[in-house]
DNA sequence: ATGCACGTGGAAATCCTTTTCCGTCGCCCG
DNA sequence: CGGGCGACGGAAAAGGATTTCCACGTGCAT
C-alpha cells in the first residue's frame, strides 16, 4: 500500500519561460463582473443556470453579453476547488489494447464528451497494484465518477483496498459503476454473460455437437465463472458433459489452451469465452491443419470489432460494447445527479451471431459410436 | 467553434447525501503543521522536494513525519489552482480502438504513471472538431502536455484554431508533443516512415516483384505521403512505375481498396500502408479466391500486436508504437522541465519484418514477356 | 406607521496549497 | 562593535470560482 509521495513534479524548475509576448490574460470572473458592473456574486449566479437564486433577467443578460464579449471560461480548477469535485469521468480498464475495452472506451468517451465530461483511462495492465495506485489517483483528485470496466479480483486485500477508495470516493459524492460483474456491491451495467453463453453452446449443441469444450477466463473472475455457468448449464441439461479449460481472456492464452484441449482428445467444437481467445483458438488449429468448422467448429464472444476480416468469420455472442461503455457513463451522471436510480444491475441483452466457423458436426461413424456407447 | 457553454454539471443538486457516518475529514496540509509545530509554509516546504528553500533537516523530520502520520496527501486540486497546472498529460488520437493508437497509449501511460502522472486519453474519432473542442477543454484545465498521436489536418481553420491553442499552452507553461509528422513545428518523436516504405518496397522487389500496387493512407495527412514517398522512390529507382490508390487506414477501407486495385488489372504484390488496411486486402484477396503468397504477395505497415495470429503471417514494418508513446512522455516531461532539447524532431527506427505474406514472384511466361518488353 | 415577505444583489468566507516577502537569529569580518 | 550575510521560519497574499450570510428596497398586510 505504500504510495509514493507525491512523485508529479509540474515542471516548476523552468519559471521564466513562457514566450516573450505576453499574451492577454484569460479573463476570469472579477473581469465580467467589471464588465458588466456587477458583484462577483452576481456573475456567477448569472453564468450558472443550475443556481436557483434569482437574478433579474435583466442583469443576466448584461452578464451573459460581458462574458460572451471577452469570451469567458470559468477556471475549471478553482472550480474544482470549490466544489470539490472535478467533472472527469475515469474509466478503469484491464488494458487498453484488447479491442473489447477499447469499443467499452469508445462508447464511454464519446457519451461523456457529449455531456462535457473528459474521460481519463486508466490502464492497470492487469496488475492489481497498478489498478489501486489509479483508484487512489482519481480519489485524491476527486474525479467524479469511476467506472471499472473490468472485473475485479477476489483477493482479500484488494477488496480490502478497494471499499476503503470506494467509500472515500462516495465520501466526496463521486460515483462508482461497474462494467462487468464485482463482487462490490456497485451500480452495474453487465452483458448477460450466462445467456449468451447459454445461446452458443445450444446453437452448438443443435449442430449436432456433444463433445464440447470451453477455453474459459481466469478463475476467480465473475465473467469468466458467468460464461462457464451458461455453458455448463446448456451442457448438463443436453446431457453432455463440461469440459473447461482456464485461460486468460487473451489470444496467445486462447492457442494454448487449444493446445491442451486437444492433447486430452479431439473435441468436435470450442467455445472460447472471448473472441481474443477464439482467435487464437483458429490459429493453432491451423497450424495443426485441422479445418474450421470442417473438422472443428469454433466460436467466441463478445463480437470484437473487425471479426468481419479474420477467416473463417467467427460466430459469436454479440455484446454491446460501446452501449455498455455509453450506458455506464450515463448511469454515472444519474447517480451524481442523485436521480432515483434503476435496478442496482442492469442486465444488457447479447445475442448470438451465427457465422462461418461453426457448422454442423461431421459424424465419422467412429465417433458416433462412441458418444453413443460413453455416457451410460 | 461555438463551444457549449460549460455543459460539465457536477451534481450540485443533490448535497446533503453523502454517508451517515461522517468520515474523518482528509488531513491538510494545515493539519500536518499544527501536528508538527510549524506554520504553512515550512510545513510545504519541508514536503516538496524540489522547493530550494532551506529547511532544517530536524524540522523537515518533524514534518514528515506528522505528514505520515496523518497520512496526509496533497490536495492536487489547490495545488494546481496555486501552479496553473495539472500534472496530467493528454493523449490526442484519432480513434482508441485503432490497435496502433492502442498501443502508443499503452506505451505513454505506462511510462507517465511510472513519473506519477495521469494520462487523458481523447479519442477525436477522425473528426477534427471533435479534436478542437478536446484541446480546447484541455487548454482550459492546464494540462501539463499534450501529446498528439495522430497527424494534423491541413485545412486552413482547423490550423488556425489549432495553433491558438498552441500558442496559449505554451504560454501557461505547457508542453505540446507530436507522435506523427504535423505540419505544425512541434517536437516529435517520429517512427522512419520514409525509410520503412522504402524497405519494404525493395523488399518485394527483391523477390521479383514489378507491378507493386501501394494503398496509401488519406491525402491531406503527412504519414501516408512519407510512406508513400518511400514507396515511389524505391520503385522509380528500380525503373518500376509506382501505382497508389488512397485510402483511410481502416481495415475495410483496405478492402475497398483491394478491389480497386483488382478492376485496374491485377499486381503481382500490395503493400498497404498500415497493417489495418493490409488486412483488409487479405480479406478482400480471400473471398476472391487469390491466394497470398502464392498469387499476390501483401505487405504492411506498422507491426501491430496481434498480427501472429492471421493468417498468412503478415510481412510488414515493425514501427515501436509503445516505446514512441514511451518517448513522447519522456520528451513531453523533458520540454516542461525545461531541458537543453534534443533535435526537434527525433526519428525512430523502424525494421522490416518478413514473414509468409510475401514470397518470390510466381513469373508466368506470358507475364514475363510482358514485363520485359513492356518498358523500351 | 410598523412589521413582514420577497426579490435582488453584495461582502466576505471558503476551498487548500504555493509563493512572496519579511523578520529573526547567530555568526563572521572589518 | 556595527554591519552584513546566510540559514531558517512565518504571515499573508495569491490563485479563481462558489456559497453563505446579510442588506436593501419595495409592496403588502396589520
Amino acid at each position: 500500500m505504500a504510495l509514493r509521495k507525491s512523485p508529479a513534479r509540474t515542471g516548476k524548475k523552468r519559471s521564466g519561460r513562457r514566450s516573450a509576448v505576453t499574451a492577454v490574460r484569460m479573463p476570469v470572473l472579477s473581469d465580467v463582473a467589471r464588465q458588466a458592473e456587477v458583484s462577483l456574486t452576481t456573475a456567477s449566479r448569472a453564468l450558472d443556470p443550475d443556481n436557483d437564486h434569482p437574478v433579474h433577467e435583466r442583469t443576466r443578460a448584461r452578464v451573459q453579453a460581458a462574458a460572451q464579449l471577452l469570451s469567458y471560461r470559468p477556471n475549471p480548477m478553482a472550480r474544482a476547488l470549490r466544489t470539490r469535485r472535478v467533472p472527469t469521468i475515469a474509466i478503469v480498464v484491464h488494458d487498453v489494447s484488447d479491442p473489447y475495452f477499447a469499443e467499452v472506451v469508445r462508447g464511454a468517451t464519446a457519451a461523456a464528451s457529449a455531456r462535457g465530461f473528459l474521460t481519463v483511462v486508466c490502464s492497470s495492465d492487469r496488475d492489481p497494484v497498478t489498478e489501486l495506485r489509479y483508484v487512489e489517483m482519481l480519489c485524491l483528485s476527486r474525479a467524479s465518477g469511476v467506472i471499472f470496466a473490468g472485473g475485479g479480483l477476489e483477493e482479500a486485500n484488494y477488496r480490502r483496498a478497494m471499499s476503503g477508495y470506494a467509500r472515500s470516493i462516495a465520501d466526496y459524492g463521486g460515483a462508482i459503476v461497474a462494467l462487468a460483474p464485482r463482487a462490490e456491491r456497485w451500480p452495474a451495467e453487465l452483458p448477460d454473460n450466462r445467456t449468451g453463453a447459454r445461446l452458443v453452446t445450444e446453437h452448438l449443441l443443435s449442430l449436432g455437437h456433444v463433445d464440447i469444450a470451453m477455453i474459459g477466463g481466469p478463475s476467480g473472475v465473475r465473467t469468466s465463472r458467468e460464461r462457464e455457468l451458461g455453458y455448463s448449464d446448456a451442457m448438463r441439461r443436453a446431457g453432455c458433459r463440461p469440459r473447461i479449460v482456464a485461460s486468460n481472456f487473451t489470444t496467445a492464452g486462447g492457442a494454448r489452451a487449444t493446445s491442451a484441449i486437444l492433447a486430452r482428445g479431439s473435441p468436435t467444437a470450442i467455445f472460447a469465452a472471448s473472441d481474443s481467445m477464439a482467435l487464437g483458438a483458429l490459429a493453432q488449429l491451423r497450424v495443426r491443419g485441422i479445418r474450421v468448422p470442417e473438422d472443428i467448429s469454433v466460436a467466441g464472444f463478445d463480437d470484437v470489432p473487425g471479426l468481419e476480416f479474420v477467416h473463417p468469420n467467427l460466430t459469436t455472442v454479440h455484446v454491446p460494447m460501446a452501449e455498455l461503455g455509453a450506458a455506464g457513463v450515463a448511469r454515472l451522471l444519474n447517480e451524481l445527479d442523485g436521480e432515483p436510480h434503476s435496478a442496482r444491475v442492469q442486465l444488457h441483452p447479447v445475442r448470438l451471431v451465427v457465422r462461418e466457423s461453426t457448422a454442423p458436426i461431421a459424424i465419422p461413424a467412429r465417433q458416433r459410436a462412441a458418444t453413443e456407447s460413453g455416457r451410460p
